[in-house]
DNA sequence: TGTACATCAGTGAACGCGCGTTCACTGATGTAC
DNA sequence: TGTACATCAGTGAACGCGCGTTCACTGATGTAC
């Protein structure tokens, strides 16, 4: 009456899991999540229709998991890119680059979030909205070891924490679909704004670097 | 052999075009452009399928006419909106209202603009963000004129300018499908991101008015 | 260790349905004279 | 003003296809003893 649990089967459920997630990430690459069908996901994943219902009851809940797989490597990138920005806004030059160098997954998980952030589906969008808005409560704690920050009271670093995301989130949507001879003004007009928060190489108490 | 033009038969198809226009918008308040079929639109404006061949190559090339019709209203709306912000931060309660109120087309232009600016379809994703840009350029000339910002040279005006058009953007997208009892401290948030950018009721010279 | 039974992720056939696009057409509107 | 012809927005039938979901099934893995 008892054998749901076992090393196996669980390692096995977990990779076909695993590939329905990839195959999603993969076809939202210039599609949108409620514009997926499920055979396509399937197809892609190299399970049948029917293998799909044994993980998922459907899309919209595939796309809730894939939010919350997302933001666990998105999250602290952002959080600390963030925090990079905040020190010296000509750090930007390098956020796009170390955001989605280390894990291969990161750019697809960074456009899943940009493009379903507003995106047809209502709860996937409310909970990106929700995990982005954890982000920069973090990032705003974080704010408060900044030197030239430091001074400031609590709900004036939540609400420079936000526009600092909202800046880098720009920046990084701006980024994965702009042609390679556009990407350098992208990233130049993101550090105009960061420099405009009063943020890094600003004339506030302190140099950029600590 | 020239029987192309004529008041009535331009009229008529004006009125059929405008039919599928409005279908669009309507069948995206909650679901995005690349997941509507060229049926359903039809249904919706009231003809047959095949009739919408003689207006649109396909749903793109009607995604493109949205954008610019959209941007028609919305873009003027929005700048005037960031010159507002701009006079005064605190002006930003009636923002929402403001821009959605006067033509009842406005809100679903709206989040045409927002649902698809990070969209499924590049062409009208590009598009969007075109015309965006072009709002932002043309409120930084707008901020010449608003007392406390003269001082700035041209490229402080722009960053501005962009910084307060994404505000004003997140500001909306947010609005628009929050439940009534989170949108006033969405507004709250907002107004403090403009404060915080040095606008409006701030310690700058001059008073908020004129 | 061996055997009999239980679990359950994945299969494959089948269903009715809506899809995009084609085609030859209709009939109201417009033009020529 | 009347008539014969041209235009062209919209029609309706037809096509082959991929869709989501159901169902009874298979067979590898796990458990009891």
């Amino acid at each position: 009456m008892t054998t749901p649990n076992s090393p196996i089967r669980r390692a096995s459920k977990e990779l076909t899991r695993q590939a329905l997630v990839r195959a999603v990430l993969d076809l939202l690459a210039d599609r949108s999540l409620d514009s997926l069908s499920l055979r396509e996901i399937t197809r892609e994943a190299g399970i049948t229709p029917t293998a799909f219902y044994r993980h998922y009851r459907d899309i919209e809940e595939l796309g809730l998991i894939l939010t919350e797989e997302s933001f666990r490597s998105f999250g602290p990138a952002l959080r600390e890119a963030g925090v990079r920005a905040a020190r010296s806004a000509g750090a930007v030059e390098g956020i796009f680059d170390a955001m989605v160098g280390p894990r291969s997954d990161s750019l697809s998980h960074l456009r899943f979030i940009v493009r379903e952030r507003d995106g047809g589906v209502r709860r996937v969008r409310r909970a990106i909205r929700r995990e982005l808005q954890l982000v920069a409560d973090e990032l705003a704690v974080d704010l408060a070891d900044v030197a030239g920050l430091d001074g400031r009271d609590r709900e004036d670093r939540r609400t420079l924490a936000g526009l600092v995301t909202e800046t880098l989130v720009r920046l990084l949507a701006d980024m994965i679909d702009a042609e390679p001879e556009r990407q350098g003004e992208i990233v130049t007009v993101a550090g105009r704004r960061l420099r405009l928060l009063g943020l890094g190489d600003a004339p506030a108490a302190g140099g950029p670097h600590s």
